[in-house]
RNA sequence: GGGACUGUAGGGUAGCUUGGUCAUCCUUUGGGCUUUGGGAGCCUGAGACUCCGGUUCAAAUCCGGGCAGUCCCA
């Protein structure tokens, strides 16, 4: 049995294992940060983003915008840059040839986008505009980088940008962003908490920041989301204005919001056992893989069999993969439960005598004998859906376990070594939050429930609460 | 931002303290035989001292720096 380190208590080891052995990525890419998508976890990456590009395709539209930002724009929002001036690779020359004004390797696109905007929007006719496009992005990370995780080049920053003609229907489309990314994680299997970003962690520029977390199996959490009200701050930056109904210029109002190559991570986490992957059924390259037990005699019969199974599975839409190298079929289970494929199809000469296969779930690790005369695809999508819920479950339940209410903050510190994520009543208040953060050395994720009607007092300074908070160490 | 540790075949490692023989073992991998319902076996090949500089008759081993990685603290 191969051991790749213990989820629960050494998580870092053993996602890079897996990384690894399950050929996801591989980061011996000599940069620091950056690492190289292998073909295996581009399926996975592939098939995340169709789920992705599915839900905002119903009413946004993709584009492509340059990957280079010139400094005076970058620069033209001070906070908004500051926010990111650490971070930002620049390009500084052509050949041999110092460029007269040094080029950015965009951090995040609101600077390379909004300056298109102001062109393109002349009156209330032309809004709502609603945006997006999957690219990479660039971040100078300081801190240690952790593959998919932390890094250097960001290879799938699926963000979208959004231009409305009033705050009603900005913070309408706040919700709606809210909305999309619940049913992607909810498709993956991955569970979230949704907060608001307190205002010292919010998106450089913004109103204001919801965030989704998704806690790891060490208690740490990792923000898989994030959907930012920006109201009209860029627009009068970048001079985004409108003619409303009235006929009056107005600064029109914007969102944005977007994920990351750490949904993969997250869904990776979520789901994986110490066998390897787990993959849900949604995003797993094959959803069944077929395994022909192959001996000398009747072989040609085995593999007929499977090829007529897999083309039945194809024809009702489901992703087979057949695995016909010619080794050990133990070596074959082995490969494919690293891989995490939901459902192992196995079939031999002693199933073709019998008329029955074999049936191996991942999640369970069940086997089930299946008759050849049955609806095979009819099961098959009836165990999908069984495994989805059931991953979906078990990553929720997990999720929960680490959550915990507290009245007093003096345990923070120890809870969080145990692996939990703290909730508590909070004032709300910037300078009481940062001393909470100064004082237990752990991160104020965000409230969850704002504006509460309670009779609890905020443990740390003694004044009514106001909110519901969440604490956590994060990624 | 500050600190600690590490770098030997594709992966994991021994050797480094005390410089000196053909650099150890597992895995991986090419070829052959034999096998095949949970990681087969045998035979025979392949594959490494992070980079640059220094000390030395001699460096995987000692020293300095770069690059890369892991972890801890802000």
């Amino acid at each position: 049995m191969a051991d790749y380190g213990d989820k629960a208590t050494n998580f870092s080891e053993w996602f890079h294992n897996i990384l690894e052995v399950a050929q996801i990525t591989d980061a011996r890419y000599p940069i620091k940060g950056m690492a190289v998508w292998l073909p295996y976890g581009f399926q996975i990456r592939k098939h995340t983003l169709n789920i992705y590009r599915e839900l905002l395709d119903k009413d946004h539209e993709e584009v492509l915008f340059p990957m280079l930002i010139p400094e005076t724009e970058l620069a033209k929002e001070g906070i908004h840059v500051k926010g990111f001036e650490d971070e930002v690779y620049w390009v500084t020359h052509g050949g041999p040839t110092e460029l007269n004004e040094k080029l950015a390797l965009r951090p995040t696109s609101e600077t390379s986008m909004y300056p298109m905007f102001s062109l393109w929007i002349r009156s209330h006719i032309d809004l709502p505009i609603k945006q997006y496009q999957v690219v990479n992005t660039f971040r100078y990370e300081t801190k240690h980088t952790r593959p998919l995780i932390r890094v250097r080049e960001i290879t799938t920053f699926a963000e979208a940008h959004t231009v409305h003609s009033s705050a009603e229907e900005c913070a309408e489309q706040v919700e709606t962003g809210i909305e999309i990314y619940k049913t992607l994680f909810d498709e993956m299997g991955i569970p979230y908490l949704i907060s608001k970003r307190p205002v010292w962690d919010k998106f450089p520029g913004a109103e204001y920041t919801m965030a989704f977390d998704t806690i790891m199996p060490d208690g740490k959490t990792l923000q898989i989301g994030t959907v930012h009200n920006l109201g009209q701050t860029f627009a009068e930056t970048f001079d985004i204005t409108f003619e409303n109904k009235e006929g009056e210029h107005e600064y029109a109002y914007q969102t944005c919001y977007g994920i990351s190559d750490r949904v993969i991570a997250a869904a990776i986490a979520a789901h994986g056992d110490e066998k390897g992957l787990v993959l849900p059924p949604t995003i797993s390259p094959s959803q069944v893989t077929i395994i022909p037990i192959i001996f000398k005699k009747g072989a040609e019969e085995v593999m007929a069999k499977c090829e007529e199974i897999k083309e039945a599975l194809e024809s009702n839409g489901i992703r087979v993969d057949m695995d016909t190298r010619d080794i050990r079929p133990g070596k074959k289970f082995f490969d494919w439960e690293l891989k995490g494929t939901p459902i192992r199809f196995e079939l031999g000469p002693r199933d073709l005598e019998n008329n029955k296969a074999v049936i191996g779930r991942r999640d369970t690790e069940e086997k089930m004998e299946i008759d050849l005369d049955e609806d095979i695809p009819a099961k098959i999508i009836e165990l999908l859906g069984e495994i989805d819920s059931n991953l979906k479950e078990n990553a929720w339940k997990s999720q929960e376990s680490h959550l915990i209410e507290v009245d007093s903050l003096d345990d923070v510190a120890s809870l969080v070594d145990d692996g939990k994520v703290i909730s508590f009543h909070w004032c709300g208040d910037e300078e009481c939050g940062k001393a909470i953060e100064e004082e237990t050395d752990v991160d104020v994720l965000g409230i969850t429930e704002e504006d509460i009607e309670t009779d609890k007092v905020c443990p740390h300074c003694g004044k009514p609460a106001k909110h519901i908070a969440l604490m956590a160490k994060t990624y």
